[in-house]
Formats: C-alpha cells, sequence, structure tokens
RNA sequence: GAAAGCAGGCUGAUAAUCGCGCAAGGCUUUUUGGCUUUGUGAGGAAAGUCCGGACAUCCAAAAAGGCAGGUUGCUUGGGAAAGCCAAGUGCGCGUGAGCGUGAGGACAGUGCCACAGAAAAGUAGAAUGCUCGACCUUAAGUGGGUAUAGAGCGAUUGUGCAACGGCGGGGUAAGAGCCCACCGCUGGGGCCGUGAGGCUUCAGGCAUGGUAAACCCCAAUCGGAUGCAAGUUUGAAUUUGCAAGAAGAGUGCCUUUUCUCGUUUUGUUUUUGACAAAAAUUGCAUAAAAAAACGCAUUAGACAGAUGAUUAUCUUAAAGACAGAAUCCGGCUUAUUGCAGGCUUUCCACC
RNA sequence: GUCCACGUAGUUCAGAUGGAUAGAACGUCACCCUCCUAAGGUGAAUGUCGGAGGUUCGAAUCCUCUCGUGGACA
C-alpha cells in the first residue's frame, strides 16, 4: 500500500524532520510534521516509530505499528486526510495510551492530529 | 471414587471479505512506478544469550617441550563437540509409583571455624566434676567436713553446627578400645560386574573433626582475540601529523627447530661496511567520507524491517496462553493455554 | 542483532578475601531555640541488601537461574 516513496528510510531524514519542532499529540500518538512542500509533484513520506519503551514483546509492539499504518493508509485512500499533503514528511510515535486501543479509535487519533498539525502550521 | 507420579503428542483446518512481504510471468507507462495472475510466507519455545560448533578477519607461518591461565570433575555407551543425552552406581527425600544429585582428593600443604566454651584440631585441656591419698570427727575405710600443696581419670555437667568413633556389657579406687559383641572406620584377600561398585571374609584397636560453590593438589581437556555492526568488493586517485628504520622481530611467557621479513638513491670514505641527507615503505591517528552491492538463503526472508482483522463451518477433548525469524546449526534454561488418551502408585467404598 | 557492565534506607554511596546490631551523608519526623521562618542543637524512624534455588553451622558477600536498568558497536 505505502511504497518506498512514501516512507522515510534513513536516519537523517527522521532527524531533519524531528528539527522541525512541529509537534501535536493526544493520549496514544506523538505527531510530528516536516517541512511545508514547494511542489507537490512528489508524495508525503511517512514514518512510524514504536520503541521499547512501550512494551518490551515484539508482538505488541508490531501490532501498534500495524494499527497505525493501516489507519493512516485507509485514510489516505478515502480522501479523509488531504491536508496531510501539505507536508514533506510526518512521523507517528506512538504513546504508553496506545497499547489496548482498536482498529477505529487508531484511526481517529490519526485524523484528528493531522486535522490539528495543518490548522497550526499551515 | 479421590489424590499423585511418569513418558510422550498437539497447540488448528477449510471457505468468504478487506489487507501485507517476497519470487516468477503478463499488461501498461517518460521514469521512480501502477495494475494483474500464479506460487510462497514464523515457533515449541523463534526468547534468554548460558554452553558447543560452522563461518570470517586479525595476532607474519608452523611444529615440539615447559611455565602460566581457562574449563570440566562417579561409571559405561552415544555424540562433530558441549555446563549435552541415555542407561546404571553411590548418597539424600518420599508410605509408594518415583524424584533430586557441582558426586575426585581434607594422613601433599596452607588458611578459616564468629559468639559461647577449659579447649575448635595440637596425640589438646581441667571450668563443673569422679577416685585415691592427707588432716579432723567416728566403735568402724560409717557418714561427713577442712584444705586445694600431691597422684590418677577422661565417664558426668555445661558451651556450641561440630568436642577427638557410637551403643551395650565386662573391668576398675574412679575410669579409659583397657577387654568383648554389634555397627562404623582403615588395610588386605576371595567371588560377581566392561566399570562406578556390590557381596563376603580376615586383621588392626581408632590413627583420619568440618570446610575445596576457600587457596590448592590430582586427572582429563583447550592456540588466542574479535563476532555477520565479523568481513569482502566498489567508491579509491590521495592529504597531513607522529613513530619505526640493520638492532632484531615473529600466536600469554620461555626454550629449541624450520621458515619469513628486515628498502632504494645521492654524497663522503679503501671494498665488505659505516656515517649523513632525501625519497619510498610499514604501523597508528586524521580528513576526503556520504553510500551501494556481496556476506544473505535450493520450500520464509527484509534493511525504518512482511502473516493481521471479521464471519461461518468442520475436526471436536480444546482452538485459549506464552509469544514474532535477522548469518546458520546442535543443546540447555526460562515463559505458557487447553487438552484427551496411555502406563504406574497410594488411600477409601462395594462385590 | 552482537558484546559488556550495574542493582544495598526516600536520594547518593560505604560494606576487599563469609561471622549476626548492614553503616555514613543529605533528606523525613518530633522536640529545643525564635515574635515567626531559615540556620543551628538534641533525638527518633526508615532496609525480605532486585527475585528464586543451592553450598555452608552461618550468605549483602560464594555458585546457578531469572527480572530490571544502563552502555558500546553502523
Amino acid at each position: 500500500m505505502l511504497n518506498k516513496n512514501q516512507r522515510l528510510t534513513s536516519h537523517r531524514a527522521f532527524i531533519a524532520t524531528y528539527r522541525q519542532k512541529r509537534i501535536v499529540s493526544d493520549d496514544n500518538i506523538v505527531l510530528y510534521g516536516g517541512k511545508n512542500k514547494e511542489e507537490q509533484n512528489y508524495p508525503t513520506r511517512v514514518g512510524f516509530v514504536v520503541s521499547k519503551k512501550i512494551h518490551k514483546r515484539a508482538v505488541k509492539r508490531n501490532r501498534i505499528k500495524r494499527l497505525l499504518r493501516e489507519s493512516y493508509a485507509n485514510l489516505l485512500k478515502n480522501g479523509e486526510i488531504p491536508s496531510s499533503q501539505a507536508f514533506t514528511s510526518l512521523i507517528f510515535v506512538a504513546k504508553d495510551g496506545s497499547l489496548d486501543k482498536n482498529y477505529n479509535e487508531m484511526c481517529s487519533s490519526v485524523k484528528n492530529l493531522i486535522a490539528l498539525l495543518a490548522t497550526n502550521y499551515f
């Protein structure tokens, strides 16, 4: 679904995005936004981060990551978050609260945070 | 019927809908790509990283001996090897089926054993004591007292985890392996067993407290270090600084043997050679320096890192729990759900 | 992923080769001092030594397993 052009793949890209310090969050997720796009002919790149601090076991962390990835992908496909395409990059970092959430709760979190980011920094 | 023990086994399958990684093919596109078909896609522990290997690089290369160091520690067999497995022996636990077991050596040596206690290991010591003897008393060596200067004793009391074989009898002034039986211990013989060891017999007369997961001794065994973030190739053409530079160096150290390396030019000097200078070389550090491929997969396999969700049916005894491959194997350990069946033991009830 | 270190009062640390009351400083609490607070003085409380098992007469210390925390390597 998300091909290589739409993902952040290098350590440098992550650092560059963090440095913009455009941060919004709720109980489940922290969202970092990158620079605003100057042209619209390349896609927004996204990274998903679930650290070992959230949970020790890889199974739980993988589940959160899948939920995040699928939420973003489906929302993008259905055209519910067009404002996300204004940024060159996005990073979703999971928090403790996301451990026992289901797909719908994740979706609404992602949607609200993107909207919030767009109103604050666009 | 109840409570236990043991050895194993499994930890889904099919279909539908949505969705993901990899490989091959097809269509499409200016390219990164997009669409589509087919195939394939986590575990019994994938985990911890506790052992053993494979593999890779470095220590310039190899062999023998010694020293130091590490590891292991009942026997036999299996195994590439292992802090591995199986069967046994001894010891301990359990009514039992069974379970556990780091299980060489404490007469090679050294250390330690707090407090308490007379004394903590030396053929020791005399606190509480026992007996004899002395003196006083008494008809009496009858019972008792006094003194603690004598002799004998290691039984009793007390301390402690532990007190110098245990228990009983004889013996004695009181006692003591002083003597005896049994048990233990030490040494020798016989039989059985591949062996650890078992059974038995004779002798000794007790010497040898505990601790080696204290140092250590003995036996066996081991080149060392670093771990795929190892390492190889491309990038790659090079820059600067320091050190070495004919003395020796070379797998932790030593010895022996073989072997390897130990530069070139110019000037001075009588050749070998020596000295001086320069360059090159080697080692270390540093900049360029970001990155890519291989390593890396023949039935998973990437490089921000793929397996999930819902519903139904089925096998039904159950479909829960613990949990997700990152170079690859063999073990060990730890986490954990639901099971039914098999074999065995003990107790209770009935026939 | 691979390889290493470290866990002791609320906090920062001692406790070297096993011996019983596990100490110190800061902090906390109470009292004194002061009109009150701070400072100062006096006293007190506080630990299954990360957890489990073993060796030993005896374990914070020795051995094994485990849990947690931190670090190095591109």
